[in-house]
DNA sequence: TTGTATGCGTTATCAG
DNA sequence: CTGATAACGCATACAA
C-alpha cells in the first residue's frame, strides 16, 4: 500500500496525500479529515525508501564501532546507548557498521552506499585511514576519539593524559614511589590508538615530575589477561605499590591477582583508573577512578554530528572531557611490601 | 555522482554500467575494462537508496533492543555484538530500535516505513503488542525470546525454567534446604517479561519436587539493587543459605551484601544463576552457572530471519537452548548460618 | 553485445 | 485549495 491507493481511496491525488500529511501547504480541513481517515483505517506510513531518495537524506546516523568479535568495553557499550539515545531522541534511526580494520565491507557500504547522512567513529586511531576516507567523501562526520591531527575533524575524547596525570598525581601524594601503568592491547597500543599513548604520555611526565619509578604494560581487554599481567608486575617489581589503568576490561582480573597475591586493596596495594562510572561502582570494592561520562560524550558527537549535516561549512568543533576522580575504596596511604 | 555520469564517461548506456557492476548479463571484455576504470576513478558506489527502492528490499536488518536509558545486560550485550556480527557476514547491516514499550517511534519507523527486510526483536514479553503489530505487517521477524503462544512465530530462546530448575536441584543435592530465586525487577516481570515468569515456574516446581523452603524475590537490573536486595533476604529469612539468579547485573551487588555480613562463598552461602559467561567468568569468585551462548542464540536467530525473507512462507521454526551449568567457584555443600 | 524505456514511492514544482 | 508531472538513482524487461 502505497500514496497512490491513499490518494485513489481519498477521491484525491497523490500530492495532497503528501501535503496532507507534510503540512507544506494548506490542505482544506475536510480533505484532510478524510485522508486521514483512509490513512488510519489502512494504517499507511510513507515508504522511507522512497522518502530517502527523493529528499537526498537518509534521517540514519551511521555508527562505526569495534568489530563485535571483540568484546566492547562498558565504556564503549555507554557511547553507543547514549548515541542510539540521542539519535532517536532527534528521530533519526542508527546504522551499526562494525567495523575495525581500514576497507571494511560493511564500512563501506554504509559511506559508499550514501546509506547515512553523517558517520560517528569509535576507536579513532592517530592515524586512521577512515577519517581520511570520510574526508574525502565529505560526508558529515564526528569522532569518538582523534587523531593525531585534532584540527582535521570534529570530535569528542577523553582527555587521557591529563587523567593518567591526575591519577599518578594522586599516587605520588599518597606517598607511592612505585607505580604502574597498565594499559590497553599491545596490539591496539602498536595500532595508533590514541588513549593507550595519551594516557603513557600522561604516565610517562607525572612520573618524571614527581620523581617516580614508573612501569609500563600493555594488556589484552579481558579479565584473564588481567590476572597475568598483574601476577607479571608484582613478581618483576616487587616494589610496586600501586597500579593506574585504562584497561576497564582487565580490571576484574587486575583485582583477583591482587588478591591471589595476598595484598589487600588499599592497604597493601592502590589501585586507580579511568572507566565509566557503573563499572568503577561495580568493583569490590569499588575504584577510585576518573568516571568518564559516556552518555554526555555520546550525546555530544550526536550534536556535533546534526551541526555539520545541517551545515556541511560548520567549523569543525572539540570537546575534550576530563572528569575529576571520584573517591572510592582503592587507594590508601602507600606501605611497603 | 551517479550511474549516468559513469556512463557517460564510458561512452556506454546506464544499463551497460549496471550490468557491468552486477554481471546478470554479459558485457565484453573490453567496455567492462573501461567503465571498471571509470568507475576506479571516479570512486563511484550505486546509491544504496535508489538500488532499494528499485529492488524493494534493503539489505538491512533491524534489531530491536531494550531502550538504551536502562543499560542492557552483559547477555543482551552478546546478542547485539552477535547480531550485527552474523548480519555482517551476509553481508546485511544492522538498523538499531531502542524500543520498550509499544507504540514507540522508531520502531514504528522502521517497520511502518518498511526500513528493513527483517527484524529481531529482543526482551519480549508473554503478550506482546510488538509481535502482534509485525505479524499483522507480515514482516519477517524472529524473537531472541518468545511470547506466550510459542507457535505464532519464529524465536531462539533460553530455557530459563530448566536451567533456573537445574540450579535449585543441584543446590538441593548439596544439602540446601532454604533458598532463594533473585529475579530480574519486579515492573520487567509485572510487564509480563517471560523469562522472569519461566525461572519462578522452574523454581516453585523444582521447590516443591524437592521439598524445600523456596523465597523469590525481584531486583532491579544494578549492582547496588542486589546489594540491597541480599541484604534484605538476609534479614527476614536467617535460614538461608543459597541464592539463585537470572539477574546479571545485580549479582556484583549480591557478593557484596554477601561479603559485607561476613558469609564466605561458597563457604558459607552457595550463590548460582544464569549468566554469560564472561560475567560468570569475570566474577569474583567466578560464579557457577549455566553459561547462555549468546553468539549462537545471535546467529541463528539471523538464520532464522534470513529463511523466512528468502521465503516468508517459511513454516516458524524455534530453537530452546538449555546449556549445562559449568561449575565455578560458588556452589558447596550447605552449613548452617 | 548494447541501448531504450519503464517504474520503484516519494516530494515538490508548476499550473490551474 | 488542488492536480498533473517531473525528478531522485537504480535495475531490468524489451528492442535491436
Amino acid at each position: 500500500m502505497n500514496i497512490e491507493e491513499i490518494a485513489r481511496r481519498s477521491g484525491v491525488s497523490r500530492s495532497t496525500v503528501s501535503y496532507a500529511l507534510s503540512g507544506k501547504r494548506r490542505v482544506s480541513e475536510v480533505t484532510r479529515r478524510r485522508i486521514q481517515a483512509v490513512i488510519d483505517e489502512l494504517g499507511y506510513r510513507p515508504n522511507a525508501t522512497a522518502r530517502a531518495l527523493k529528499e537526498g537524506r537518509t534521517r540514519t546516523l551511521g555508527l562505526v564501532i569495534p568489530p563485535a568479535s571483540q568484546r566492547l568495553t562498558d565504556m564503549q557499550l555507554g557511547f553507543v546507548a547514549s548515541v542510539v539515545d540521542a539519535a532517536a531522541r532527534a528521530d533519526l534511526d542508527v546504522l551499526l557498521s562494525p567495523s575495525g580494520g581500514e576497507h571494511d565491507r560493511s564500512f563501506e557500504r554504509m559511506v559508499g552506499g550514501k546509506r547515512v547522512d553523517g558517520v560517528i567513529l569509535m576507536e579513532i586511531r592517530l592515524e586512521d585511514d577512515r577519517v581520511a576516507h570520510l574526508r574525502h567523501t565529505r560526508l558529515p562526520f564526528v569522532g569518538i576519539g582523534r587523531t593525531s591531527r585534532p584540527d582535521e575533524m570534529s570530535w569528542v575524547d577523553v582527555d587521557y593524559e591529563m587523567l593518567i596525570s591526575r591519577c599518578v598525581t594522586h599516587l605520588a601524594d599518597l606517598g607511592h614511589r612505585n607505580v604502574a601503568l597498565v594499559n590497553r592491547s599491545a596490539e591496539l597500543v602498536a595500532a595508533g590508538y590514541g588513549p593507550g599513548h595519551r594516557a603513557l604520555a600522561g604516565f610517562t611526565r607525572t612520573v618524571a615530575e614527581r620523581e617516580l619509578y614508573g612501569v609500563q604494560t600493555c594488556c589484552a581487554d579481558d579479565a584473564q589477561s588481567g590476572v597475568t599481567c598483574v601476577e607479571r608486575l608484582l613478581r618483576e617489581h616487587p616494589d610496586l605499590t600501586a597500579i593506574a589503568t585504562i584497561n576497564e576490561a582487565a580490571l576484574p582480573g587486575m583485582y583477583r591477582a591482587l588478591d591471589q597475591a595476598g595484598l589487600s586493596v588499599p592497604r597493601d596495594f592502590s589501585l586507580i583508573g579511568v572507566a565509566a562510572r557503573h563499572w568503577a561502582e561495580n568493583l569490590h570494592p569499588p575504584l577510585t577512578a576518573a568516571d568518564v561520562p559516556a552518555d554526555e560524550l555520546g550525546a555530544r558527537a550526536v550534536d556535533l554530528l546534526l551541526q555539520h549535516i545541517a551545515d556541511p561549512d560548520t567549523p569543525h568543533r572539540h570537546h575534550l572531557v576530563s572528569p575529576p576522580i571520584s573517591l572510592r575504596g582503592t587507594t590508601a596511604v602507600a606501605r611497603p611490601r
